[in-house]
RNA sequence: GUGGACGUAGCUCAGCUGGUAGAGCACCCGGUUGUGGUCCGGGAUGUCGCGGGUUCGAGCCCCGUCGUUCACCCCA
């Protein structure tokens, strides 16, 4: 009698072949331009002390009050699953003194993080992010090219249909300000309890609000924009200029709101037109207190956030991925022991000079062999046999075309 | 956390007013000795998500549970 089957934990991403081929694409090319522009891989632990989490990213947003995988750990220490990489980039960037060197600190990071949700499309408990942060600089310059660098990655891709949103939270100094007037206008509507629970927590939030009566009322709320002080406001508007000089397209969201506490300044999102609800692939922004907020030095820092599932989805969306892209250079198949051996060592040789190849495995009849052959999507293929071994050529098949031509096996390398 | 839909072979799904399961694709074998994708023939495959209830009898009805999905909320 079968035993009961286990499946995987709720809302998990799992990626199984032939997807996962385009899932590796995917996260590849949104980590390719951090690589580029000399971002170094910091390899992080997927769980950490949780107040690093309630400090840095805020113990009033939703991640953390209502979304975190938090456990005691053997010794009694509360231990809470990522939910987001920049708390613990910045973590280890105070622990090992990545701030004492050279300015800004620039690593990118790739992996799994967790959130307690409800799944729903593109919303998942356990999902991929790739992500980099630059730290110790408030140069505009830099803000334009981490934009530049998450939009590269998208553009890698093949992503067309999404759009940029930016704009600038401010300092503290232009957001309390901005807080005492929008608390005011906000105390004018009357809300019901859930609204104004979460206007209580984050009055920002209403400007998310999807009620139709709800967007109306906040059209003529004020906006964070229009308090700006003057650093903040010319800090924004070089970022706007740079971004222009690369030619990259945006628009101006003064609504935005990120879920997360520690954003101040330049803050951005990468909004993808044919998802659903989930339509978010990227966002990020500045953060001036965060660091300081976890024991380190005043230093600000700007990074983002890219979902690889999100951008996956997106991918298939758009039909820009290439499932053929991934199959081997060469499928060989082996008749008899003798012939066999001499496939592992030939598939090793070409291995090693770099080709992808592949062998039809477990002495099949050739029809089944050459069946394989096709569905691997190998570009060539060739039969061992002993006439083969024994005159040392072999007919190589281009199998798109059905072309054939004779190979001596010592020049395989050459002609594929 | 709230609300709706769904859960039948590996995949996509059909299954009439309840009478003990089917299609297409995929897979395996073959269509005379060593070359795939088309065609033809044959074959294997399911505790109908799980548990309980109603019934002479349930894939079809009821309850629970797990999961998926869509939206809210939130965000990647």
């Amino acid at each position: 009698m079968a035993e009961q089957k286990i499946q995987a934990p709720k809302g998990v991403s799992e990626y199984v072949p032939p997807r996962s081929a385009a899932f590796e694409f995917v996260r590849e090319s949104l980590i390719e331009p951090a690589r580029k522009a000399g971002y170094q891989l910091i390899e992080l632990p997927v769980f950490e002390d949780t107040e690093l989490f309630t400090r840095g990213v805020g113990e009033s947003t939703d991640v953390v009050s209502k979304e975190m995988y938090t456990f005691q750990d053997r010794g009694n220490r509360s231990i809470t699953l990522r939910p987001e990489g920049t708390a613990g980039v910045m973590r280890a960037v105070i622990e090992h003194g990545l701030d004492r060197g050279q300015l800004p600190a620039k690593l990118w990071y790739s992996g799994q993080f967790f959130r307690a949700e409800r799944p729903q499309a593109g919303r998942y408990r356990q999902f991929y992010q790739v992500g980099i942060e630059a730290i110790g600089l408030d140069d505009a310059a830099i803000d334009a090219e981490v934009i530049a660098i998450a939009d590269a990655g998208f553009k890698s891709i093949g992503l067309t249909k999404y759009r940029l949103e930016i704009t600038s939270l401010g300092d503290a100094q232009s957001r309390a300000a901005h807080r005492v007037d929008l608390v005011k206008f906000i105390s004018s509507m009357s809300l019901d309890e859930a609204t104004s629970a979460r206007a209580a927590l984050n009055p920002l939030r209403l400007f998310d609000d999807k009620r139709a009566e709800i967007k109306e009322a906040m059209a003529k709320a004020p906006l964070l924009a229009d308090y700006l002080n003057e650093s903040s406001r010319a800090h924004f508007e070089q970022v706007k200029k740079y971004l222009d000089v690369l030619g990259i397209s945006y628009i101006l969201n003064p609504r935005m709101v990120r879920g997360l506490d520690y954003y101040t300044g330049t803050t951005f999102e990468f909004v993808h037109e044919l998802l659903g609800a989930q339509s978010g692939i990227g966002g990020g922004g500045r953060y001036d207190g965060l660091m300081a907020e976890l024991g380190g030095q005043a230093l600000s820092g700007i990074g983002f956030g890219l979902g690889v599932d999100r951008a996956l989805l997106a991918a298939e969306a758009e039909g820009v991925i290439n499932e053929n892209s991934f199959a081997s250079d060469l499928f060989i198949i082996p008749l008899g022991e003798a012939a066999k051996e001499m496939a592992m060592r030939i598939a090793g040789e070409l291995r090693a000079a770099g080709k992808s190849v592949e062998i039809a495995f477990g002495d099949r009849a050739l029809k089944g062999a050459m069946k394989g052959a096709d569905k691997s999507g190998a570009r060539y293929v060739i039969v061992l046999g002993d006439s083969e071994i024994s005159s040392t050529t072999v007919e190589l098949k281009e199998m798109k075309t059905g072309a054939t031509s004779s190979v001596k096996i010592a020049s395989l390398i050459k002609a594929i």
